[in-house]
RNA sequence: GGAAAGAUGGCUGAGCGGUCGAAAGCGGCGGUCUUGAAAACCGUUGUAGUGAAAGCUACCUGGGGUUCGAAUCCCUAUCUUUCCGCCA
């Protein structure tokens, strides 16, 4: 959520990030909005004095066994004035409303502008994986080591589900006990969430109103307004919700398991196949609360770790600077990790690093009081730490051997037991 | 699943149609006393909007209604607690 007051005072700066972001809004039209809503509400209030103070003389007037009717007529006639301007300015409202909580964040001033395909690729870890033998993609290797169950899944689940099989648990289960444990080590509290969640999280993490069709809702008369988590991030955003926390408690820094809920609906590509793309994953997701000028340090933190996890597994990955249209609608500065998968040629992302600066913040409501006392909204950032889903066919494929084993990267061996899957 | 009771300021909790933005206690802040602290005593203490300020307005879980007037009455949503049933 935005300041509409600083919208109104430097229009050409939001409306240079929404353009950034590929954003259309008509600025001007919502800021006549506010203006008649301020107008409205003055009117409103001049109206509600005038009836509190004959509230008050008509109770003088009863009291000493004065006549009361003249004023009770006045009174009633007030009463409907009021009535009016009220019904107009909760229309006025409403307009201002749809278009104002849509709002996208701003960006951070190096954002590049445009789509997907103006993202700047900032560095490259690791060398990519050549074999001197026929490669194979995960599916395969997943069934040859009966890692995953497809077909089962899809038995009982439907298309985009798998089932993790024996040494494949095993091996997803050792991923994320190596993130918790690098998470701990740092400091993070560890949650263990509900993975169902109320409407206004994902209102306050920004996805919503725009992006509740990407959700999956528990649509029946029980719990009607409730969906499947699609992040642990929208659980963590929304802890502090309507609270003051104290600046000497900031930064809150956590972490939580979840799986994740997604409807992916029109995104399913033949090259994404097996378990690059699924409507329940794994994720490990950091989430950081922080005063403003905090958000460099918190930045720099959350990269850090989910880039030391990838590195710690020893895969080849790329560092990518995402272009304002490809930002997460509440984020104003988004860093995507991507893996590289040998049998796709294509790198892709096992971890988002982004900072919604105070849009989070002003949309739950959650603000710190500084040392001064005055308050003032946090600020969130969040980072994946990490896509365990993505990392694991990652691991398969660019630790395959020519026998069609594959060596267990040698921070792993310690949770699973073994450091071959055969 | 059934039944009942609730939701009031940082917390506990009174108020149940007008003089209530709201008693009291705790906590917080300031002071007296003290070498310092504790105790005791005195004072002070909700949030937001608007305004230069005085002030004005809103807020007693959210929404709607009744009324000249609502924390108080009615409806509704949400949440909480207790009891019974079922249950990992």
């Amino acid at each position: 959520m935005l300041d509409i007051k600083d919208i109104k005072k430097r229009k050409e700066y939001y409306e240079n990030c929404f353009k950034k972001r590929q954003y259309e809004v008509d600025l001007e039209a919502l800021i006549k909005q506010y203006d008649k809503i301020v107008e409205l509400k003055k009117l409103q209030e001049e109206l509600l004095t005038q009836k509190n103070k004959g509230a008050k003389d008509f109770d003088l007037l009863k009291r000493t066994g004065k006549d009361t009717t003249t004023l009770q007529t006045e009174m009633k006639e007030l009463a409907k004035q009021t009535a009016q301007i009220t019904e107009k300015l909760a229309k006025v409202q409403e307009e201002y409303d749809k278009v104002f909580f849509a709002l996208p964040n701003i960006v951070v001033d190096d954002t590049p502008a445009g789509n997907k395909e103006n993202n700047v690729v900032l560095k490259t870890f690791g060398k990519k994986p050549s074999f001197d033998f026929k490669a194979k993609n995960h599916i395969q290797l997943c069934k040859q080591l009966n890692l995953i169950d497809y077909d089962r899944a899809t038995k009982i689940a439907g298309e985009g589900n798998w089932i993790y099989t024996g040494l494949g648990a095993r091996l997803e289960w050792a991923i994320l006990n190596f993130c918790i444990e690098e998470h701990l080590k740092d400091g993070f509290e560890f949650k263990l969430l509900p993975h169902i969640l109320k409407y206004e999280c994902g209102f306050g993490a920004g996805q919503f109103p725009k992006f509740a069709n990407e959700d999956f809702f528990i649509d029946k008369n029980f719990l009607p307004n409730n969906f499947l988590l699609p992040t642990a991030e929208t659980a963590l955003v929304n802890l502090h919700k309507n609270e003051v926390l104290k600046e000497e408690d900031l930064p809150k820094k956590y972490f939580a398991y979840t799986p994740c809920f997604r409807i992916e609906a029109g995104s399913n590509r033949p090259d994404e196949k097996g378990m690059i793309r699924g409507h329940q994953f794994n994720k490990v997701e950091m989430v950081e609360y922080v005063a403003p000028e905090d958000n460099e340090r918190a930045w720099n933190e959350l990269l850090g770790k989910a880039e030391r996890i990838v590195q710690k597994l020893g895969l080849h990955y790329r560092l990518v600077q995402l272009a304002g249209g490809d930002y997460a609608h509440g984020m104003a500065k988004t860093w995507d990790i991507e893996i590289y998968i040998p049998s796709m040629d294509r790198y892709t992302e096992v971890s988002s690093v982004s900072t919604a600066l105070n849009y989070q913040g002003r949309r739950t409501n959650t603000k710190y009081q500084k040392k001064d006392g005055t308050k003032d909204y946090v600020y969130t950032l969040n980072a994946s730490g990490i896509a365990t889903s993505r990392i694991f066919p990652a691991i398969l494929e660019q630790y395959q051997n020519a026998d069609g084993t594959v060596t267990v990267p040698q921070v792993l061996v310690k949770y699973l037991g073994c450091d071959i899957l055969k």
